[in-house]
RNA sequence: GGAGGGGUGGCCGAGCGGUCAAUGGCAGCAGACUGUAAAUCUGCCCUCUUCGGAGUUCGUAGGUUCAAAUCCUACCCCCUCCA
């Protein structure tokens, strides 16, 4: 990281270790059992901390002339961004982390992006200098797309793995989405197909490769969310794009039905919807040819009511992927 | 503490009294082309709008001026060098 971290509440802290624990439930199992996984919170060690005797038994092995040669203060420095005694700390930190997890949890190996290498490093080093302790690490390449981008963005933003930060819905489009060159990579690193599968579905040439990507999509989204939620996705997909249809499974908002007898402006219920985030961008949208109801153009102020219902719903589209569905409450 | 440089829209970065809601690039959104792909081209990209405009922006607060992102003062914050 090269910004600024914001300081965060003690609150904010319970309420994202929360979240990280929920997400982390779905691929590992938390318990007392042998392999079961446990999960600390490194507060237990470093709100005790003494700070003289922190800087006295740990402070010494860590050289400042090395520290400012990594890459994340290089950064920062080179910039001229403000950096924090604070914020040089973190590695420091990290690395005092590592060491207790090894003494407490007997852990000897840390994992991490490739921009954590240097800190965990510093673990490693730490242990072997402190407790003559052999400690490992292991980094993977952040993931990048094929067009060189870092991996991670999608139509609304960042990828969660949180289901209410990104719906089983998103998170299926936003793999069903992928490039055509990144396809055969994100089948073997984010699904558990057996390889030679993977090549055949990788083999897969111009439009057929589509349905690698479906399969890509279901694979993801089954290990997060699991099965009911990765078919309903692949059903609802198959509907709408491929039927060109309504499928009652699309993201839904409710609006009171006496609003909706009185009738909404399109632009309006756009921004209800959640399609735009103000009225002039819902009315630029709809100007532009990109906003539809019932996939059948309109004008920003036609007033959208009752009559609009089709099976109880209304589907608005804002350009070709994101539809959404309102019903009266 | 002293000297110098600087804080501009999500980010980078121009502007340095009026023609500035503010060049350009990136990111994002939409249209065309397609295969829910990439690349490319086009449009949009502060808020509201009865589409004529209106209102709020350029660290914060004041001031000068007919007019300020641009000048002055104070304050806050950042960077560099000196102590």
């Amino acid at each position: 990281k090269d910004e600024a971290r914001k300081m965060l509440t003690d609150a904010d802290i319970a309420h994202n270790m929360a979240g990280i624990r929920k997400v982390f439930e779905k691929f590992l199992s938390f318990g007392n059992g042998p392999t079961d996984a446990v999960m600390v919170n490194n507060a237990d060690w470093l709100d005790k901390l003494q700070y003289i005797d922190f800087l006295r038994d740990y402070g010494r092995h860590f050289s400042v002339n090395r520290m400012l040669t990594f890459e994340s203060v290089k950064l920062r420095l080179e910039r001229e961004q403000p950096l924090s005694f604070l914020e040089f700390n973190y590695m420091i930190l990290q690395a005092y982390d590592f060491l207790e997890l090894a003494r407490r949890h007997g852990c000897t190996i840390q994992m991490g992006g490739s921009d954590q290498w240097g800190n965990i490093l510093n673990g490693v080093e730490l242990g072997r200098r402190v407790d003559n302790r052999e400690l490992f690490a292991l980094t993977t390449p952040l993931v990048t797309l094929a067009s060189g981008a870092k991996m991670g963005k999608s139509a609304q933003g960042a990828v969660w793995l949180n289901a209410d930060k990104l719906s089983p819905w998103d998170y299926w489009q936003f793999w069903r989405n992928t490039e055509d060159a990144d396809v055969g990579r994100f089948l073997r690193l984010f699904t558990e197909l057996p390889l030679d599968e993977i090549a055949k579905l990788e083999a897969l040439k111009d439009a057929e490769i589509n349905e690698a990507k479906k399969v890509l999509a279901n694979e993801a989204a089954r290990l997060l969310h699991g099965d009911a939620a990765a078919q309903e996705s692949a059903e609802t997909a198959r509907r709408t794009f491929e039927e060109g249809g309504t499928a009652d499974n699309l993201p839904t908002v409710t609006v009171p039905g006496a609003e909706l007898s009185a009738g909404i402006p399109a632009y309006a219920l756009f921004v209800r919807a959640g399609l735009a985030t103000s009225n002039g961008e819902a009315r630029r949208l709809i100007k532009g040819g990109g906003g539809k109801v019932n996939d059948a153009a309109i004008g920003e102020n036609d007033a959208i009511g009752t009559a609009h219902l089709r099976d109880g719903a209304i589907k608005l589209t804002a350009g070709k992927k994101r539809h959404v569905l309102i019903r009266a409450a």
